[in-house]
DNA sequence: TAAACATATGAACAATTATTCATATATTGA
DNA sequence: TCAATATATGAATAATTGTTCATATGTTTA
C-alpha cells in the first residue's frame, strides 16, 4: 500500500560505514549463485558423502562396496548416493543387478584439497 | 566379552568386489581428516555465511555493517560470525566499541571458485 | 513364473542448526 | 558514574536432515 516501508529496519545499529557498504554490495555475486554455492557446500558438510566421495576417487564401486566399506547398512549408502547424483557429483552405470557409482567431477579433488590445505594450516 | 562379533554386519548384501573394497580402505584418509572436511564445508554450507565471507573477500566490515548488508538482525550475524571464528575463517579487531571482521585464510575463494566453476558445469 | 538378490525409496525419528528474542557485556563520552 | 551504542550470548523455536525400518522396484537365473 501507500505507506509501505522501503527499507527493511533489520539492524538496530546507526549504520556506520554506508559507502562500505554501497560497494560491497555492488561487488556481491548474484543470490541465486550464493545460494547454489551453499547447497553444493552442504553436500560436502557430512562425514558419510566424504567418504563416499573419497572412496569413489579410487575407484568405481558398487552400493554394496561402499557400505561394506564404510560399514553402514544399504539403504543410508543408497539415500545418500541420491544427494550426491542430484549434486551431480556421481554418475552411474548398471551391469545386471548391480549399480556401479562413479564420479561425474574432477573439481571435487581440487576443493578437498583445499579444505585440507586450510585445516592442516589452522590444527 | 567372550563372543563379541569381530566384524559388524551392516551390510546385507553379498559382498562382490572384496578386493576392490579392501585395496580403497586403504588408501582411505583417517578418520578424523575426513570428520574436519565435512566440518569445514559444513560451514560453507549456510548461505549467510557464503554471503558473509563474498562480503569480507571485498572488505574489512563491522557487524553492524554486515547485518545492514544482508538485512538480517545483528545477533544473526553475531552468531554466525562466531562459528566463522571458531572455524578460523575470519579474524576480527576492536576499535572502541566496533569490531571489525575481516578473512583469516587464503583458501577460501580458491574452494569458493572451484565450487562455482562445478555449479557452472552442471547447470 | 518364482525365488533370490541389488538397489531405491517413503515414512518415522532423533539430532542438528539458523534465527529470533531478551538480555548481558564492553566501550565511550558526558 | 550514567546513558548510549556495538557486540555477544543463552534459551526457545522452527526447520532441516541423516539414519533406520519396512517395503517396493528391477534384474537375473532356476
Amino acid at each position: 500500500m501507500a505507506g509501505k516501508k522501503l527499507k527493511v529496519e533489520s539492524c538496530n545499529c546507526t549504520i556506520i560505514h554506508n559507502e562500505v557498504v554501497d560497494d560491497v554490495k555492488k561487488g556481491m555475486p548474484q543470490e541465486e549463485t550464493l545460494y547454489d554455492l551453499a547447497e553444493l557446500f552442504k553436500v560436502f558438510g557430512d562425514t558419510t558423502r566424504i567418504k563416499i566421495l573419497y572412496a569413489l576417487f579410487q575407484a568405481e564401486m558398487c552400493v554394496c562396496d561402499i557400505a561394506a566399506l564404510l560399514k553402514m547398512n544399504q539403504s543410508a549408502i543408497s539415500h545418500q548416493l541420491k544427494v550426491l547424483k542430484q549434486a551431480r557429483l556421481v554418475k552411474y552405470r548398471r551391469e545386471g543387478k548391480v549399480v556401479y557409482y562413479s564420479l561425474d567431477d574432477n573439481h571435487i579433488k581440487q576443493i578437498f584439497d583445499q579444505g585440507l590445505v586450510h585445516i592442516k594450516e589452522k590444527s
